[in-house]
DNA sequence: ATGGTCGGTGGCCGA
């Protein structure tokens, strides 16, 4: 089974390079998160032709997860318990996404920017990311031989490696030891990144930012991870992260990051 | 040349 998850920075936008890479690469599941879209806008239609079922939870233009799937779709869940929300008066935003697909339990995440150290939005980040460990302790707890899998845009560079330049990072969200160390939270209740053992940095990146000519500049940060439960981490065969898919006119500012199980 | 972008939206915000 091929999983991968892809934060597409517009579903409608992005709609042909997404599903043609679908078909090229054979992908069997695919988390998408910022599809930018409501439930209604989503071009389900499309996937489904192509013999795949779609779950998707989107609420405005902003946030939106979905979960794409040709090996069955089952049991969805929007959001986890404990989720925090955000505005005023606090809502839940479209940024977690559950369900099972072909035996393994899929969650779509994207995880709150922070924006900057001092904003609100940082502290909503973190709290996000501890109701998020919570939730991964109990899924653990209530199956500890489900293959479970969080795959999603985690908006947390983890190490310095991660990141092309710490210096330039100083001051700035996605590097601070508070998001790292919620970040390591998640993988303490038994998750674990399983893409990094088999693409180790320097210089492995999911993210470019569309700004100062990052990408040709090979300025990049890893930020999207697939987390795999103990049930799924020995499962997990190869890796890898399609920068080609980062290329040229019409490409999200994120690549996708593909895991190949064994059956 | 010391900057350089996108997307959704509606007359700026979010990343």
């Amino acid at each position: 089974m091929r999983l991968a998850t892809w934060n597409v920075n517009s579903i409608r936008a992005r709609l042909d390079r997404v599903t043609s890479w679908l078909v090229r690469n054979d992908i069997d599941v695919l988390a998408l998160q910022e599809t930018k879209c409501r439930d209604a806008q989503f071009p389900t239609e499309v996937f489904t032709a192509l013999g795949y079922e779609v779950l998707h939870h989107g609420l405005s233009q902003w946030n939106g997860v979905a979960i794409v799937s040709r090996v069955g779709l089952l049991a969805g869940e929007t959001g986890f318990p404990g989720m925090p929300g955000w505005g005023d008066p606090r809502a839940p935003e479209a940024r977690a996404l559950g369900a099972t697909c072909g035996g393994v339990r899929v969650w779509s995440l994207y995880v709150p920017n922070g924006r900057d150290l001092t904003d609100p939005h940082m502290e909503y980040k973190l709290q996000w990311l501890g109701a998020l460990r919570d939730a991964a302790r109990s899924w653990l707890a209530e199956g500890p031989d489900t293959p479970i899998a969080l795959l999603g845009d985690w908006n947390v560079a983890p190490q310095d490696e991660d990141v092309w330049d710490m210096a330039e990072f100083e001051g700035t969200t996605h590097v601070s030891s508070q998001e790292r160390q919620a970040f390591q939270a998640v993988l303490d209740t038994g998750f674990h990144d399983v893409v990094r053992p088999r693409l180790p940095g320097p210089g492995v990146y999911t993210y470019w930012d569309y700004q100062k000519l990052r990408f040709p500049r090979g300025q990049g940060m890893r930020i999207d991870f697939v987390l795999a439960g103990p049930a799924l981490t020995a499962r997990v065969r190869s890796a890898s992260v399609d920068r080609q898919e980062r290329k040229g006119k019409g490409a999200s500012d994120h690549a996708p990051v593909v895991v190949d199980l064994d059956d």
